[in-house]
DNA sequence: CGCCTTGTTGCGATAATTCGCAACAAGCAA
DNA sequence: TTGCTTGTTGCGAATTATCGCAACAAGGCG
């Protein structure tokens, strides 16, 4: 497990929030499953570990861990969501809508984009996760479209 | 309804798709309900109209007509899906996560972004819509974050 | 015009996600 | 440690979204 638990506890109380082990399950869930991990793979991780914790609870935490930073929400092509640990430098995908394969993008790339926006629109992107949707160099080739 | 219907109509044909009167109930309702339609706000309207006419229809339609470039796919504030009319030329959003404004963002300011795409990854970046989440000035004053 | 072909729809079942509320328990204070 | 306060959870129901398949009908053809 990678992400730091002390650190994160400490960041949820302090903003006045509780420390469940149900929290934790989810989070440690997610943390061992790698990146865009669906809510369905959540459940199915910490069921085994604790029977009665609820699909509710599973969906809740997830949305909740998300808004305080701890997570990063993810757009599948499918227009589903999945999540993933949200380290400290951001970063992004490329995801195929043919073949599904993502790309990863360092967070570089948007930051000229994302002070644009802000001068120009006094709008401040959170960028703790961006999808873009499109065709990767293999799937351009053979669909020709 | 703003959508030229005998230009949309051709466009299904000539790629062998045929115009049936609920795809045609499910375009006007879209193009009618305005900007962000949600699924549900369509079934209601076409259901008024076509009683027997079915979610599962609704759902097929717009994912279709969005295949087809007719439609534009908008992801929300809260992750869920909504759809619009997709115009000649593909307009943006930011979407502000605490009071859930729309900020329309024209596609010019895409376009050297998604051409650094193109040539530093290879990827082709479909823009016919793109969302950005964050805070707009006023909440951002208020909040504080 | 009426007959096929096959893309589409409707229905009911399933899956995925959210909601409402009472029971529960984390963490503070004494 | 014990007891409150109130943020959280669990459960079951309600909503939202998808699936499978047989019946249906759009549009091309004779």
């Amino acid at each position: 497990m990678s992400h730091n638990t002390a650190e994160i506890n400490q960041q949820l109380r302090r903003s006045g929030y509780r420390v469940t082990p149900q929290r934790q399950l989810i989070l440690d869930a997610v943390c061992q499953l790698g990146e865009h991990v669906t809510p369905e793979a959540v459940y199915d991780h910490v069921h085994r570990i604790a029977p009665t914790l609820s699909r509710a609870t599973v969906y809740r935490v997830l949305h909740f861990l998300t808004e305080q930073r701890i997570l990063a929400m993810v757009h599948m092509a499918d227009g589903r969501l999945a999540y993933e640990m949200a380290g400290p430098e951001p970063h992004h995908h490329l995801v195929c809508r043919t073949c599904d394969s993502l790309l990863e993008l360092p967070h570089s790339v948007l930051q000229s984009f994302r002070r644009a926006m802000e001068s120009q629109y006094d709008f401040e992107i959170d960028v703790s996760h961006v999808s873009f949707f499109g065709h990767c160099t293999d799937c351009r080739d053979s669909a020709g479209a």
